[in-house]
DNA sequence: GTCGGTCTGTGCGCTAACCCACATACGAAA
DNA sequence: TTTCGTATGTGGGTTAGCGCACAGACCGAC
């Protein structure tokens, strides 16, 4: 069955001694919402990778060394099973971290973590990260209501898992996808996104080419543009306002408190 | 579609002032996993309160004023879709608690959280768990991992949505369920089990038809009682092993560290 | 350019699960 | 004991999505 094409089990991830110009630490809305203190004390320990399509962060079971936060890239967690089927059960953004798992005490989770997007992030060492969560200041709440976010995300996809058509979860995904994206552009194989959806390859061709006869989404070989973005939130189901509406929820007044 | 049962929209749960004799708090394994400093701090916080069937202890959105530690009861999490649909994410037992959320700073969530089996659980009010959470001890620690635990239950659930059948997932849902159990007989009827399920009833008929007829379980009118334990561990999915080792892995070493 | 790998289009038959409708049978309350 | 609400059994038509097979078409590498 379908699996995701991996570049290699442990990750080659070019490491940029010099910052780009383009990239900064905020282009994370998790990095950019600590209070300054705070931000200034993470700073020395960000580091920023590339990650490209395909790398594995961590397998299932896997420890991570590092958390990551995405700035472009877009980081998918999967779930695969024995008989070969797999599902996303959350994507990662700028909008979050990759890492969770790390504060919670257990180190590993039976999900793998795939690049989705080729792009950028910052990591931190695991410890660092560790040690500014157990402070109990602002790092730990920032965190701990991104995790309640995470969590509404992987239960609203679960839901819609099971009472949606592939057609509905297709737009929902595209649209998650776009609000991490600098572009409207996505650089993704129908093979891929379907994999991600848990469903078969054919299942998301039949369902793009009814987006594209609609003038809604145009692609080619690998790479899908974004016509008109109205027309993805007119046919998607209920998941995606919810998710949208909880990360905002959690993650705007985070400043408060 | 199918919808659960409700009592009431304000749960009417009765308060007993006077500990039942078979009843403790260290029924529930997260309380009995506390050092006995944590735990005796908790103890006159504690309030035993009898949840019955159908009861809501809170709705979609809707704020919880106390975390629950269930002893015999079970409490299901689940979602509503406009279109009627409904799932189950995650069940609570006498392994974990319900109220995550409040620690995580988001106070509510999108979730919907019903009494899937009449028993007893303890309570506590938000701001004293979130008190204690907060001075970064064993309680937080103890707590973070059962959230992680519980992501876990509800990835594993997500996947199993999309590519399980049905009657896979009803051995799921029942061995799950026999774990937080005392005895092996369930009160709870066929279209409750399809609407945790999220598949229609005359499915979870069919599903329980063909146990019945391999004497793995046998019903009647609202009960079900399983005969055969290793009958269902024979054709459940690896979804059930996967949370049942994960849960132990989590919360079995919780004193070290 | 051309070659070859891989991505996409399409057409089948098939099955699980759906939706609807109604028959039956249980069991708690009158 | 009877009654009635609700739980369960069953059947038939429908459909979404699966699995497989193969054709075509793109595009990057040589």
């Amino acid at each position: 069955m379908s699996s995701l094409a991996v570049n290699s089990a442990c990750p080659r991830t070019t490491i940029l001694k010099t910052n780009l110009p383009a990239s900064s630490p905020s282009q994370n809305h998790l990095l950019a919402a600590l209070p300054e203190v705070e931000f200034n004390r993470l700073l020395p320990h960000l580091e920023l990778v590339q990650l490209r399509l395909g790398d594995v962060l961590h397998e299932s079971g896997g420890k991570l060394s590092h958390a990551y936060f995405p700035t472009t890239a877009i980081i998918s967690l999967h779930y695969l099973l024995e008989n070969g089927g797999s599902s996303e059960i959350a994507g990662i953004g700028n909008e979050g971290v990759l890492g969770v798992n790390l504060l919670m005490g257990g180190d590993t989770t039976p999900s793998r973590a795939v690049i989705q997007t080729a792009g950028f992030a910052y990591r931190v060492k695991a410890a660092v990260l560790l040690e500014e969560f157990q402070r109990a200041g602002a790092v730990m709440r920032l965190l701990l209501r991104y995790t309640q976010a995470l969590i509404t995300q992987m239960s609203q996809t679960s839901v819609c898992n099971r009472h949606h058509s592939v057609e509905q979860q297709l737009c929902r995904w595209l649209l998650l996808t776009l609000d991490r994206s600098t572009s409207n552009e996505l650089t993704m194989t129908q093979e891929l996104i379907a994999s991600m959806l848990g469903v078969r390859r054919e299942g998301v061709t039949e369902a793009a080419g009814r987006l594209q006869v609609q003038g809604i989404i145009s692609y080619r070989r690998g790479h899908i543009t974004v016509l008109n973005r109205q027309g993805l939130e007119k046919q998607v189901c209920e998941c995606y306002a919810v998710v949208r509406k909880e990360v905002k929820r959690l993650l705007s007044d985070v400043h408060q408190r």
